[in-house]
RNA sequence: GGGGGCGUGGUCUAGUGGUCUAGGAUGCCUGCCUGUCACGCAGGAGGUCGCGAGUUCGAACCUCGUCGCCCCCGCCA
């Protein structure tokens, strides 16, 4: 092979003045053989950009294009020159081509298994499995790239902040709660095991303890549970922690870097601060603690307007003590077969049917508009909801919690279904004060709702000692999401740093002292010698990529991600090991 | 753990019991072509219809099992 140095890659060619003279390197995205012209359209990470091959010019680089196929590396040697007026194209390099002078043939390819395009045909599992092909598609590398640039931004901005990097261990403890852990067996100490952690908690609160102030770490975090379109055996977060700090200066950060990262990336300004939304008023509004908040259709309660009906079923349900809640959807008028296929998801979600009332027509529709006291009273609220009357109020009768909860799903797939999602807006909001404790269906007793480590909230600090279970479940936490478009970004609080407090809190969780003592001994103890209040929270980097890039598969912004098995196609991983290894490690598999 | 969808030349797909000797597009190979840019034109090669069993005179097509992939619920920060 020659000595041969690549000068310029395909951008700086671009950007170069034409008649610059380069030795340029990259695979042959396409040829286009006219008998005596070849023109090869020469690929690389940066750019694209069209390469002639004159025999006039040079018969010696016209007879190796000639035996250039797709995906061959090549050494292109020559200089650029302005197009022909009529040849020219729209786009970066449209205005120019290369005039080669000499060619070299670096890499032969054999045929791929699919076409490099960006409208891939080829099934997901086979660009998995050859995914340092797929990886050549601009749209990949666009994605990887994006991913990157977030990653940069935000550890600019933390370095600016004062934040220090830290890592900590891979070779972890089982966390005592939470997801299923990846183990890790050791040789040394046969029968015990190492746990890749689910997160860094323990360690970046113990960090804490130390005086570091300022902590952040890109992680990896591993749980052994079933995939989704958004999740990952491994994904990546921000992990991110800091004393002596108030919740809102928590929040300047996070939002600090997110407009940042929007404007540098995709040139979008978000506006902050971000709204600040309590737990209970997002489930009373949207039925849901993550809210899409890119479009209205917040759920509003009704049983005032079906006072008097002559519907038996309502007024049945109203005597019981059951509500009504609606959501209005402008612009949504059903089919009968679309109402009972709502009606059907309607159920699915735990209601007893939808009750729908068109409102703004010439007719009243709508199954149960014929039963409404005052039809009236419905588009004028509509109207004054979402300054339209024309739409469809869809409504469930049932106990308050389980209507919240129907609507919540519901409203989303009806504005999806309605348009009124815009899909180049981003909308986020912190939600906070969750509860801190949830039902434990098992005992049922209570157990942390986020982790047994978050503050209660200072108001509700006398409740905790509160033998009455829905006393304790009232209790608001010192926490909050980052709440985009419907999809939790990042989570985190205010961490217990007082050990007496933190015994408290296990112990209304059912644990005994020697439970205490063996789980959590360890991590207790580093909080009696002197621990700074602190608080912190972990951010999803690959959730925020597919919001930034508008992508709905989490797949699409990793590099060598694996099969909804959680198996990777490329590497064949997970595998058998040998019988020495199994024996090393002082193993064997149950029959 | 449960439910649903898919599996046909390299790739994407048509085909719902006999018309299939499996069609198309793209890719690949050969030839022709000096301004193409998804180049064009002509010709050619390429298939265990995921795998196994069954039903049937006859199966890509129906049934059962199995493997793989995707989506959803459970689960999961």
């Amino acid at each position: 092979m020659s000595e041969l140095t690549r000068t310029h890659n395909l951008q700086e060619i671009i950007d170069a003045p034409i008649g610059t003279e380069a030795t340029l390197m990259g695979w042959v995205a396409r040829r286009r053989d006219l008998g005596q012209l070849i023109f090869i359209t020469l690929r690389d990470r940066w750019a694209e950009l069209q390469c002639t091959l004159d025999p006039e010019e040079s018969p010696e680089s016209h007879a190796v294009a000639s035996e250039c196929r797709g995906e061959y590396v090549v050494a292109f040697t020559g200089v650029t020159r302005a197009r022909p007026e009529k040849e020219q194209r729209e786009g970066p390099g449209g205005d120019r081509e290369f005039i080669v002078q000499s060619a070299e043939i670096l890499s032969r390819a054999e045929t791929t298994p699919f076409v490099i395009e960006e409208e891939v045909k080829a099934s997901e599992e086979l660009r998995l499995k050859h995914r340092y092909i797929d990886l050549r598609r601009r749209t990949m590398v666009r994605n990887i790239t994006v991913r990157h640039q977030v990653v940069r931004i935000i550890r600019e901005y933390l370095y600016e902040q004062g934040f220090l990097e830290i890592e900590t261990p891979l070779l972890a403890n089982t966390t005592p709660e939470g997801a299923r852990d990846y183990v890790v067996p050791s040789r040394v100490h046969p029968g015990s095991f190492y746990a890749l952690p689910q997160s860094p908690q323990l360690f970046k609160q113990v960090l804490m303890c130390s005086g570091m102030d300022r902590y952040f770490q890109i992680a990896k975090c591993l749980r052994d549970e079933d995939l989704r379109g958004n999740r990952q055996p491994e994904h990546t977060q921000l992990d991110l922690e800091m004393s002596f700090t108030s919740r809102e200066q928590l929040f300047g950060i996070a939002e600090g870097y997110m407009q940042r990262i929007w404007r540098e990336c995709i040139g979008h300004e978000l506006p902050v601060p971000f709204p600040r939304v309590p737990y209970n008023e997002a489930i009373e509004r949207w039925g849901s603690d993550k809210p899409d908040a890119r479009f209205g259709s917040e759920i509003r309660e009704l049983t005032a307007l079906w006072q008097g009906t002559e519907a038996a079923f309502v007024t049945a349900g109203l005597e019981e003590g059951q509500v009504v809640h609606g959501v209005f959807i402008p612009g949504l008028s059903l089919s009968r077969k679309e109402l009972d296929s709502w009606t059907e998801k309607a159920k699915r979600y735990g209601a007893n049917g939808l009750m729908t009332i068109e409102t703004g027509g010439e007719e009243p529709k709508g199954s149960v508009a014929r039963f409404a006291p005052d039809l009236q009273a419905f588009a004028a609220l509509a109207a004054e909801c979402e300054s339209s009357s024309t739409g469809t109020w869809c409504m469930v009768l049932g106990p308050k919690p389980k209507n919240l909860k129907v609507l919540g799903e519901l409203r989303l797939k009806l504005g999806e279904e309605a348009g009124l999602i815009d899909h180049t807006q981003f909308a986020p909001m912190w939600v906070v004060d969750f509860p801190l404790y949830e039902v434990n269906e098992e005992t049922g007793g209570v157990t942390a709702a986020h982790h047994a480590f978050t503050n209660p909230l200072a108001a509700d600090m006398h409740k905790l000692d509160s033998t009455d279970i829905d006393e304790l479940l009232s209790i608001r936490a010192d926490n909050y999401d980052l709440v985009l478009n419907g999809v939790e970004m990042s989570s985190g609080s205010l961490r217990v740093f007082d050990p007496a407090l933190q015994m408290r809190i296990l112990r209304n969780m059912g644990l005994s002292d020697e439970q205490i003592e063996h789980r959590f001994g360890w991590f207790l103890e580093a909080y009696r010698y002197g621990a700074p209040p602190h608080r912190g929270f972990g951010q999803g980097i690959d959730r925020l990529v597919m919001s930034l890039l508008g992508v709905d598969n989490i797949r699409e912004v990793i590099a060598f991600p694996k099969t909804a098995t959680a198996q990777c196609p490329l590497t064949g991983a997970p595998a058998t090991i040998e019988q020495d290894q199994w024996w090393e490690l002082r193993l064997q598999p149950l029959k």
